[in-house]
RNA sequence: GGCGACGUAGCCAAGUGGUAAGGCAAGGGUCUGCAAAACCCCCAUCAUGGGUUCAAAUCCCAUCGUCGCCUCCA
């Protein structure tokens, strides 16, 4: 079985083949750091480690980069308002953004780069871009020249022409062609600088992408992934400037995920209508979050409303369920059933595989993991013992662990208040026993207020945090 | 105006030529003192109109609609 990728560049899905076999070059690009990050960028962040943690699943091993951007405008201007240093405010960003993503369960990158400390790379590139006349300086400035470059626009599907009759772009005389992008900055007064060959100044957005790709993975890369809200112009411009300076193709597969959106508007920080990773986290297991990007198809628009909340909810209870134990003295299962329950894993397993390999069809992948759920709940409710479980329940710990889902029943454990509520229903079993029908509900009611659902079997009651 | 993506049941969503996976919600049932959970049953002809084909949700054309990009943005 083969993985096949839907490349942003061919608009087809391909089949997926390594620069160097079972290694893969993977570069993500990450945030600007000036504001709290919102769960748009949680959504880019969870398709990317889903992505990587597959392919790790699948035996590559993957090298993993995921920039941040800490010198721009946005930072320099917050930090003005703030009266506070442009890099101090960054790092706090930065390390918002680190604890961020720790608690949706992103595994770290291999490396996370920045910027300003990548700036002997951003100065070389441009300076053999400036040699090779694929750039040029004015009053300080560096811009690329786009007209030079005869595939501009193959990522996007624009063609200059066309780029032109949008009319959106401001017109500067100092340019050659109106849609020459900025390279190099000079700087204005205050501002944090850097010395060039053009004066002091900073550097422009996309070249930072590609000198720490070229740092890190080298001239070419397997994967090149983001927000589909960055193929024009930052993408599009990365490949302009490595392939101007490599001559070699640059990713071999662009990947894009869709946009997060509340009311049929995109979440951005430019529109205000953000609710932040952390506002989130504050009322929602992560698991939620990664289960609303799983139930939904990667390069689509994913919507957030009180639905699709609400149903990854769900979602995550029924996978729960899966990991309940057996019923305590239960006979066990005949050897056909046991068999067929394991039979029943493997296959789920493969479905798993099958719908992964198919451009990361998460939503299909999880379909495969419900019916080793149900599978597991069926084999439970017909008296199987925990030796029949295991290996199903192994199975599936092991597909939703690729898929990044925690599923922690451990807090049950940890609280400092379960003594209490152990206490609580040894007591509420007497009661039961006596068929004191009105305090043994006054008791699950109360409980169930303080956020703890109580379940009645014939072996006794077990409860759990809502 | 240009470029791109998309439109499958109340909602999310799989399926890219052979007569519609899965989940949530809703409804019916088993279990339960009653619940909850679990289990069983039930729930769509695929935006619209043409075309190609023995056969289309799946290919082609048109129309309508939604979103993204064209300016910083995951």
């Amino acid at each position: 079985m083969t993985l096949r990728i839907y490349n942003t560049l061919t608009r087809s899905k391909e089949d997926f083949e390594t620069l160097e076999p079972g290694k893969v070059r993977m570069y993500v690009c990450g945030p600007t750091v000036y504001a709290d990050a919102h769960i748009g960028h949680a959504m880019s962040a969870l398709v990317f480690d889903i992505v990587r943690r597959y392919l790790e699943y699948s035996g590559y091993v993957v090298k993993y980069v995921m920039n941040y951007t800490d010198v721009d405008d946005k930072i320099i201007n917050k930090a003005n308002q703030l009266g506070v240093d442009p890099f101090a405010l960054a790092q706090q960003y930065i390390d918002d953004y680190a604890a961020n993503l720790e608690a949706l369960n992103v595994l770290p990158a291999s490396v996370n780069p920045r910027a300003t400390e990548e700036m002997d790379y951003i100065l070389t590139m441009i300076t053999k871009m400036v040699e090779d006349d694929h750039a040029y300086a004015v009053d300080g400035d560096v811009y690329f020249r786009v007209d030079r470059d005869a595939d501009y626009g193959k990522l996007s599907g624009r063609s200059l022409e066309g780029m032109e009759a949008g009319a959106r772009i401001q017109i500067d005389d100092r340019k050659e062609h109106p849609m020459d992008f900025a390279l190099w900055k000079a700087a204005k007064p205050g501002e944090p600088a850097w010395e060039s060959l053009w004066g002091p100044g900073r550097p422009g957005w996309h070249i930072e992408c590609s000198a720490m790709n070229f740092h890190h993975l080298g001239e070419q890369i397997d994967i090149h992934g983001g927000g589909n809200d960055l193929i024009f112009p930052h993408h599009e411009n990365e490949i302009a400037q490595t392939e101007a300076i490599t001559g070699k193709p640059f990713a071999r597969y662009w990947m894009h995920n869709g946009m997060l959106t509340l009311k049929d508007e995109k979440m951005s920080k430019s529109l205000g209508n953000m609710v932040t990773i952390k506002e989130f986290l504050a009322q929602h297991p992560a698991d939620v979050m990664r289960l609303m990007v799983i139930q939904s198809a990667y390069r689509n628009p994913l919507v957030y409303s009180e639905d699709t909340l609400s149903a990854a909810q769900q979602v995550l209870k029924r996978l729960l369920s899966a990991k309940n134990p057996a019923m305590s003295g239960s006979a066990g299962l005949s050897s056909q059933a046991s068999a067929s329950l394991k039979e029943t894993a493997e296959k789920a397993r493969e479905n798993f595989k099958a719908a992964m390999d198919e451009d990361f069809n998460t939503a299909g992948a999880l379909a495969a993991i419900f019916e080793l759920v149900k599978a597991i709940n069926q084999a439970r409710d017909d008296s199987a013992s925990q030796a029949d479980l295991d290996p199903a329940q192994a199975v599936f710990n092991e597909l939703t662990s690729v898929l990044g889902l925690q599923l922690d029943t451990s807090q049950r454990e940890a609280s400092d208040a379960a003594p209490f509520i152990e206490l609580l229903l040894d007591l509420r079993s007497q009661v039961r026993a006596e068929k004191n029908w009105v305090l043994s509900d006054r008791i699950r009611d109360g409980l169930k207020e303080l956020g703890v659902s109580v379940k009645d079997s014939k072996e006794g009651s077990t409860w759990s945090w809502e």
